[in-house]
DNA sequence: ACATATTTTTAGATTAGTCTAAATTTTATG
DNA sequence: CATAAAATTTAGACTAATCTAAAAATATGT
């Protein structure tokens, strides 16, 4: 059986939604593919026929076995395309989202096989989110927020939460990225922003929202 | 102005037409492309309101100025991947030219002007074409068939005009490559076929399809 | 519990890319 | 040059993915 791009970012964003949220609806789904409930009805069936999807007119939908195992080769395209284009082309973490976004849906197989071969089989990719193996498991690690951490340890970040282009610039500008060495000294109670030591940069405040986002672990 | 992938896979089609045929029609095009004359015609409007053809129906039809960069543009993407699936990646020359049909039509130009830095801004593909540069020049070397060469001087061979699985099937069987050493013992009348010796390999006889497929400089 | 708000689905339309069958134009030929 | 053959275009239809507007089902709050 073969998909289109279309159907492969409907997979891909139901089975994120089910992660973040346990399940999601009609209109939370045409939210995150920025279209229209209507649109999304008419794609819940077409995946439905190709069973993908175990639907239910008003009550609800969720992956099948292969829906889900469907939404782990995109994801494992997704990521390993974008450890390529920041460790092979240079690109810089903030950069590369849209391309893998297209590249996710190159249809080889073998091609990843020997993409994954050529990276090193890395397990996570440049935004420390974990790269599913071959048959679609993945690598946990133990991470907190920095809100959740202790005082005066050294902590290293492990991924970042929210991944959008306006986080990732002030990231870059604080010197945070992926593997970043850094102290959380105090918090502060009013408004939950956090005074940090970045690895051989000055002393900081970062805000709540971002503190929030940023996982490390000790 | 922003293309689908099936215009620009009609576009190469023509700019590929025009190179050999000098120019094409809607027919010749239609084979081409897979699919009807009357699908082609539709199409030739669209492209025609893009601006990527001139068009008058039942005259003919050839690309614009912009037509042609859009055509090099592809081009250049195309060989680009399939230069790194062989070179990079360790596929064969005969197993990239479905994959690159699909990376061709990803749309970054970053991503290829940082492509073609990583794997040294080659000037051929594995098959001895000539890949485009960023201004869509082409280089080009002086080749000519096996059956027209000399006889009893080395050959080394450049490229391939027919690139079919079948052909370079039969080529890999005579351990015949881009870069291979040959020569060309002699040649027989009655159908054609060419005695050869490749590099290493004992003497044997090609015939008059292959011979006139394989260029080759001295 | 039942009226109102929210969510979801249906109905009907649009666009891109394709098809077949029929009409039209151009080219070739007797 | 008149007609037959070939090439090309038009007409009308289909599928995938989308939309808006309206209807139907479900959830919620006093
Ligand atoms: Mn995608
Ligand atoms: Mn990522
Ligand atoms: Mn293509
Ligand atoms: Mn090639």
């Amino acid at each position: 059986m073969s998909f289109t791009a279309t159907e492969e970012n409907y997979i891909k964003a139901i089975y994120h939604l089910q992660q973040r949220l346990g399940k999601a609806g009609t209109t939370v789904l045409a939210e995150a593919m920025q279209t229209r409930p209507a649109t999304v009805t008419d794609m819940l069936k077409k995946l439905e026929a190709k069973k993908l999807l175990h639907y239910r007119r008003y009550k609800g939908f969720s992956l099948t076995e292969s829906g889900n195992r469907l939404a782990l080769l995109i994801i494992r395209k997704h990521r390993l395309w974008e450890y390529f284009l920041v460790h092979k082309l240079g690109f810089n973490w903030d950069e590369v989202h849209y391309m893998a976004e297209e590249l996710e849906h190159i249809s080889s197989r073998e091609l990843i096989t020997r993409l994954d071969q050529f990276l090193g089989k890395p397990a996570f990719d440049p935004h420390g989110d974990p790269i599913p193996d071959g048959k679609g498991r993945l690598k946990t690690i133990r991470q907190m927020n920095l809100m959740t951490l202790p005082l005066k340890k050294i902590l290293v970040v492990q991924s970042v939460r929210n991944q959008s282009a306006d986080m990732l610039e002030l990231l870059n500008h604080y010197h945070i990225g992926i593997g970043t060495k850094l102290k959380v000294l105090r918090r502060f109670a009013f408004d939950g922003s956090a005074e940090i030591k970045v690895d051989k940069q000055p002393i900081t405040i970062i805000s709540n929202q971002v503190a929030q986002n940023v996982y490390c672990c000790i």
